[in-house]
RNA sequence: GGAGGCAUAUCGAAGCGGUCAUAACGAGGCUGUCUUGAAAACAGUUUGGUUCUGAAAGCCCACGGGGGUUCGAAUCCCUCUGCCUCCGCCA
């Protein structure tokens, strides 16, 4: 969401960044909302105007109370009476142009970063760099599900009958390898200065509807029955959350937060639940990261986000690359944003691990997080997120990754610890 | 889950239908005077807002959130949320 000062102020740099997005259908949406803020001002000003007069006869009358001259109180309540049905066809008046502006500047994208590659679709969105080498082994690497059985580490079927499709049973040294690398990632952040957060699995629709759309929402998010309440698709929503109308001081920026927490994602629409395996599901775990910062430091503390993913990857032996989000690909709110993929030996290209994202101060303005500049003022903050990693996604790589011929699979080092000193995972079937 | 109480600025706290509520009174922060420096004392200053303005001054809105009653609400009513005390239950 953008400042609609800045949109009154340049209408041609927004009408510049909605053409570079591809989304030219909502180029008359910048003259609409210049209109109907026009006229919301106006007539704001104008019940105003009725409200300080209301307010200054009120006040009189009191004083004519008290100095018993009940008639002339009467002839200013009547005054004040006569008032009342303009002032409340004006409050009404601006309460839905209000709804009318907050609506569209809803729909009006963020203004990208001028790095940022112009692009319709995520067909056009741009590699930028490799890191480790992508191998393809002389050898066939199974689907990762079969990987998995010959661990007996995952049990498909009895979640389908437990729970339904989209959800697994993963089982003894999988699990392990599942929640190792989960603990593993948190120690990777905290030892890089991150404060590790376990947040609410679960927040308000106050909360859910400031940190995305009633589209978003219905896609993604599960409700409990008869509660004012949602299971969270990711921490980011309780992390962000936590900010949310808080003028935070400035001495305690920027905030780097590294939280786990589940998430639970309907996955209605597009792709939908992938029939086989752990790759698209309504329940997984994911370590992520947030920084809450200075404008100035944004862009700063993006490269770093996503350097930290890419740098725990290569710890565990696993080649990735990152993909830049083009304009059209690009959501709404973010400035920018970079994928961090996984090489798949399997099927031979990356897929998605994680996404690195900059909403300058969007996400900030439409919550209210703020943080007390030098000069005293309260000044949107700019907030970034990112994942480290996610579980039982980021398996698929990791077992593809380091399999060997033989069927076993290599612990990376810096996983060892976690995975009780096992250098290698041997198959039981 | 049941019963009762509470929610006011950075913190504590008064106000409980108008007539010094931007909000008393304490404390803290900042600026200044005094001091070699500090403390103390004294004086001033210290909430926010997609409001208005070239700027200043001023207007409007906000006393946990939302709604209502009233000419007028921090104050009365409804509702939601949070906190405290007691009882019950429980990893």
């Amino acid at each position: 969401m953008i400042d609609i000062r800045f949109l009154r102020e340049n209408p041609d740099v927004v009408r510049e960044n909605i053409k570079k997005k591809f989304q030219d259908s909502k180029l008359p949406l910048v003259d609409e909302v210049i209109a109907l803020d026009e006229e919301l001002r106006a007539s704001k000003k104008k019940a105003d105007d009725l409200r300080a007069n209301r307010n200054k006869v009120s006040k009189s009358i009191g004083a004519l109370m008290g100095q018993k001259k009940f008639e002339e109180a009467e002839e200013a309540k009547k005054l004040v009476s006569r008032q009342a049905d303009e002032l409340a066809a004006l409050e009404a008046k601006e309460a839905e142009l209000n709804e009318k502006v907050q609506k569209i500047m809803m729909t009006i994208p963020n203004i990208i970063d001028p790095t940022v590659p112009i692009g319709k679709d995520d067909s056009e969105n741009v590699e930028v760099e490799r890191y480790g080498e992508p191998v393809v082994p002389d050898f066939e690497i199974p689907y990762h599900t079969e990987i998995m059985e010959r661990f007996n580490g995952i049990d498909l079927d009895s979640a389908r009958r437990v729970a339904g499709n989209g959800f697994y049973y993963l089982m003894g040294d999988i699990a392990r390898l599942h929640s190792a690398v989960i603990s593993y990632a948190r120690d990777f952040m905290i030892d890089r200065g991150f404060t590790y957060c376990v947040p609410p699995f679960m927040i308000r629709s106050g909360v859910v509807t400031g940190v995305m759309s009633f589209a978003e929402m219905d896609a993604m998010m599960y409700k409990i029955e008869g509660e004012d309440l949602y299971l969270i698709g990711t921490s980011e929503h309780s992390m962000i959350g936590k900010f949310i109308d808080q003028i935070i001081p400035e001495a305690s920026l920027p905030q780097t937060l590294t939280s786990y927490s589940p998430c639970f994602r309907k996955e209605k629409g597009a792709h939908g639940i992938e029939e086989r395996g752990v790759y698209r599901i309504h329940q997984f775990e994911k370590q992520e990261m947030i920084v809450v910062c200075k404008p100035e430091d944004s862009a700063a503390w993006f490269d770093k986000l996503w350097q930290n993913t890419v740098d725990l990857f290569r710890t565990l032996d696993i080649p990735v690359r990152t993909l830049e989000c083009c304009s059209g690909d690009l959501a709404d709110l973010k400035v920018k944003s970079i994928d961090v993929e996984a090489w798949s030996p399997r099927q031979k290209k990356y897929f998605e691990v994680g996404s690195c994202s900059n909403l300058g101060d969007a996400q900030a303005r439409r919550l209210k997080i703020r943080y007390k500049a030098q000069d005293g003022k309260p000044t949107l903050a700019h907030t970034l997120n990112n994942t480290v990693v996610a579980p039982p996604r980021m398996l698929i790589a990791f077992l593809e990754n380091n399999l060997n011929d033989d069927g076993s699979v290599n612990i990376p080092e810096a996983l060892r610890p976690y995975m009780g000193g096992k250098e290698k995972l041997v198959p039981t079937v």
